[in-house]
DNA sequence: CCAATCATATAACAACCGTTATTTTACATA
DNA sequence: TATGTAAAATAACGGTTGTTATATGATTGG
């Protein structure tokens, strides 16, 4: 009856993500995605109304893709929340335009960072539990805190003017736990 | 012998500072900039080579313009730190545009965060010369968390994850220092 | 007052952008 | 096999960008 589909959302959501990745979301247009896609910029129009729903869509991918990599710190560490800073400021290092687009741009669809943060598994929640059951009196206020602080190192790496090692970002991340939670 | 000069530097500059202060570096264009200036682009070009040049005179009087908003908070405050980071969250709530561009856009121009932050009073010194004499082991240590979390709560304030008021900013910074130096 | 000279304005260039109209191509059904 | 139909390609439209070539303007020394 018709021409069979051959350049498919999947392809194209695919080709924008990995270009939003690699080189920032402002690089991301119609005529690049299908140079890259290696097609022209009809299919595209045709899957998505306009560049903004491809956009949107770009976002959306770049959350999952987050919960993906975050996730996997879950369980991991001492201290309650260097586990998950671990896997956010590894995250800004190794991902910093998705770090950007996330985290640090205004947006339609935007999500909240403690939505963000929380994830599918409510990591954070049960961060949370973990410090109150080690005895923390207030254990939201020293989320608060601790978050601040990993987002500040996050942030401040983007700009490479915060460059500790692995070992050397957890430690100050424990010791700064303690701080917080007035332990010695 | 020739034409008197009608629009100056001066005039050009303030104009795309002007732009890049209310509404962003990334809508300074030559023609938008003069039209706001009420001129065509030519003058533009007779002053500077091209526009990364007037990208670069932007940033660098962004940067004075951060120095003199930021300077004003000299002296005030008890603990240390604490008045340096109000003078910088504050210029992040107000000033969202030059903080993106200052301390969160990679930049040919780009400062270091201590250059800017140390400024021409030498502040971070003094802060930091400050917390010694309060009985601070490792004032410089001290700074470095401080200002990882001062950081933080600015970039925060940015995509609305951060609105203390004043007051209540004033006051986590001041129990953050306290946290950190190890202080009842 | 004229002419040289430099500032400014106008207009154009080539390269992009999002989007859409038009044409070509491939495929399933009758 | 012919035909209808939808996908894809091509090409165009109107807009933007930085930059530059050309034309107009004003000013000042001779």
């Amino acid at each position: 009856m018709a021409r069979k589909e051959s350049i498919t959302i999947q392809m194209i959501l695919d080709t924008a993500f990995e270009m939003t990745r690699e080189d920032g979301f402002h690089t991301v247009t119609a005529r690049k995605v299908a140079a890259k896609a290696g097609c022209s910029t009809q299919p595209i129009f045709r899957v998505y109304k306009n560049m903004d729903e491809l956009w949107n869509a770009i976002y959306l991918r770049g959350v999952d893709y987050f919960h993906e990599y975050y996730e996997q710190f879950a369980g991991q560490g001492t201290a309650p929340f260097s586990n998950l800073g671990m896997a956010y400021i590894s995250f800004a290092r190794q991902e910093k335009h998705l770090f950007r687009l996330l985290f640090l741009t205004e947006n339609a669809a935007k999500k909240s960072m403690y939505e963000l943060l929380n994830g599918k598994k409510g990591m954070v929640v049960t961060e949370i539990n973990k410090a109150a059951a080690m005895g923390c009196t207030n254990p939201s206020l020293l989320f608060m805190k601790m978050w601040i602080f990993i987002h500040g190192a996050a942030c401040m790496s983007l700009s490479g003017d915060f460059d500790l090692s692995d070992a050397e970002t957890l430690d100050l991340l424990e010791r700064s736990y303690n701080d917080f939670a007035g332990r010695v």
